[in-house]
DNA sequence: GGCTGAGTAATACGTGTTAA
DNA sequence: TTAACACGTATTACTCAGCC
């Protein structure tokens, strides 16, 4: 026999569901709406923890419950068989929406992140396998450079186990579909820089290979940072002390950014370095 | 057994960087 | 200039040890 239980819960069992499933309101906002209703001090309304507690008692779904194991397989698996097609992100969370998957942005996020679905990492672009990379016609005539080897080599030193598997189980007609498709982006890509309509890949991006590096920018304004740290023999430790000097400058001058300067402010901060 | 508060994990949101 | 992306941080959800 414990102390007689603090709060009287039996007739909020209905409100709590409908407060906690229906309207999905955090709990610190049910403390608040308990305390508001019932016109009370919040620290004389159960805590947040146990209105947890009740919640997990009275088996409310929790909030991070949003698929069974089942159809968390079956998402996964629908992402990555739109991703290994080369589908761009926005258009595979747009195509599991219409199939009726309720995926917010963060969800999608991390499935895609857990599953190594990314095109961009911390550990900057990874590199494609050679096998999977499309090739220029030029590629087919003038076959792999020295570095390209190297690079080959590389790659195909970092596929996991999984992804040789796969590729190796792939079914004929399907690795010819995916070269095709691959293909096609290369020649529009090829195309798109020649007609100098996109920038230059200073790295690969999804399935795509960075350009070549003797290849410059288009414009001033597309320099990369490590091009602008270069032509102005900038150490990384010099470039951080500069930014951060910049950063001060800002600072006093109350720049929030260099759209919302007024005429000649921009400027006159980056005078003062 | 009921309750609290601290700690951890998951989630949401804002921001900087880079490519289109 | 805009959009996509990844990351850092704040907020929220949840668990659990320990006290009453």
């Amino acid at each position: 026999m414990g102390r007689p239980p603090k709060y009287d819960w039996d007739d909020k069992r209905d409100i709590c569901y409908k407060l906690w499933v229906v309207d999905k309101l955090s709990t610190p906002n049910i403390v608040k709406w308990f305390a508001e209703h019932f016109k009370l001090p919040e620290s004389e309304v159960p805590s947040v923890s146990q209105f947890h507690q009740k919640f997990r008692n009275w088996n409310f779904p929790g909030r991070r419950d949003k698929w069974t194991e089942e159809e968390y397989e079956k998402l996964t698996a629908r992402t990555k068989e739109l991703f290994e097609h080369y589908v761009t992100a926005g258009d595979i969370q747009k195509t599991l929406k219409e199939e009726g998957w309720d995926l917010n942005d963060y969800d999608f996020r991390a499935l895609r992140k857990k599953n190594g679905m990314l095109m961009r990492s911390m550990n900057g672009y990874k590199p494609l396998p050679s096998n999977k990379r499309p090739r220029t016609e030029s590629d087919a005539v003038e076959g792999p450079t020295a570095e390209e080897e190297e690079q080959q080599q590389q790659s195909e030193d970092q596929a996991t186990p999984e992804e040789d598997a796969q590729q190796t189980t792939l079914p004929p007609e399907e690795a010819a579909r995916r070269a095709q498709r691959l293909a096609e982006l290369q020649m529009q890509s090829d195309e798109l820089l020649r007609t100098r309509k996109r920038r230059r890949r200073i790295r690969g991006y999804g399935p795509m290979p960075a350009d070549d590096p003797s290849i410059g920018p288009r414009y001033g304004s597309e320099t990369s940072l490590d091009e602008c740290k270069a032509f102005l023999q900038l150490s990384n430790e010099t470039y951080m002390e500069l930014r951060d000097q910049f950063e001060a400058i800002c600072r006093e001058e109350g720049i929030i950014k260099m759209t919302l300067c007024a005429d000649g402010q921009w400027q006159a901060a980056k005078d003062r370095l």
